[in-house]
DNA sequence: ATTCTTGTTGCATC
DNA sequence: AGATGCAACAAGAA
């Protein structure tokens, strides 16, 4: 579930916890998403500590607290952020958890586990939030460094290219297939064969899908629109909201891929 | 019962 | 050396 806008909103589930103190944390030493931690540290360094404020960056979370102490959260394919009182009933799933003052809490639920907690305490920012790569929403996301990375996975299938962080962060399975299926470039088409005004096209778009999943979804989950391939995407049978006509599935680069036969044709977008 | 999955990584191969 | 492809991770859902 969590790609660019789903992290913001699940950032905000935290909020809560903001201004309290941690009372307790807990993180089930069986599970794999504390596996980058060295829970005695940090749990150490987290009591005691005040929740200043939360930041959220392609599909990464941190957690800035007093004492200089940032918790990390990525929540992987199926993690989420609760937040709830001794009342809540627990999951069979809550792997992370921190008791703030006045009760409440903040909880990491995560069944399959590809998700991740990081800890760093120190002065300044922790390396593994400031390597994340400009916003695609940021002055620093221009058409040249888009050029630049396409022509280095020449090859590569543009649905592979669009979903490597490095220079797309936050894109994921569906924002892939929403870029290509708004800009009409087919999902096979390769890297390689983006001219200068198929880039400036696919910038501009991966440019409106962010910003579009950002109103929509960062806020309060608001469904998106049926004009988006969103809504028709996730099962066999689906129809183009634009042609009307039939969606094809298929997997591309080792990912389910959805798009429209008839408006994203491979060869078309050339130049 | 079987197949699928909105993510990333590590390794094999090109 | 760098790019590309794919199994593996774990467990619920269909």
């Amino acid at each position: 579930m969590p790609e660019l806008a789903e992290v913001e909103y699940f950032r905000r589930r935290w909020n809560p916890g903001v201004g309290r103190k941690v009372k307790k944390a807990f993180l089930n030493p069986k599970a794999r998403i504390g596996r980058d931690v060295e829970i005695k540290a940090m749990t150490k360094a987290l009591v005691g500590a005040k929740l200043i404020e939360s930041l959220a960056a392609a599909k990464q979370m941190a957690f800035r607290f007093t004492h200089g102490a940032w918790l990390g959260v990525h929540l992987g394919m199926t993690g989420r952020l609760e937040a709830g009182d001794a009342a809540r009933e627990p999951t069979p799933y809550d792997h992370f958890k921190l008791t703030m003052s006045g009760g409440k809490e903040l909880i990491f639920v995560d069944p399959r586990q590809f998700g991740r907690v990081l800890f760093w305490q120190g002065v300044g920012v922790p390396p593994w939030w400031s390597k994340i790569p400009p916003a695609i929403l940021s002055p620093e996301f221009t058409i040249g460094t888009v050029e630049v990375f396409l022509r280095r996975r020449a090859r590569a299938p543009i649905k592979s290219v669009l979903l490597m962080q490095e220079r797309f962060p936050g894109i994921g399975n569906w924002m892939a297939d929403e870029v290509l299926w708004r800009a009409g470039f087919h999902p096979k088409a390769k890297a390689g064969d983006f001219g200068p005004k198929s880039l400036r096209k696919l910038h501009a778009t991966l440019r409106a899908v962010c910003a579009d999943a950002l109103k929509v979804i960062g806020k309060d989950w608001s469904d998106p629109p049926e004009s988006w391939l969103f809504n028709h995407r996730w099962k066999d049978g689906g129809n183009c909201p634009r042609s009307k006509q039939p969606l094809i599935r298929e997997v591309v680069g080792g990912r389910t891929t959805c798009w429209s036969p008839l408006r994203q044709v491979l060869g078309a977008e050339r130049r």
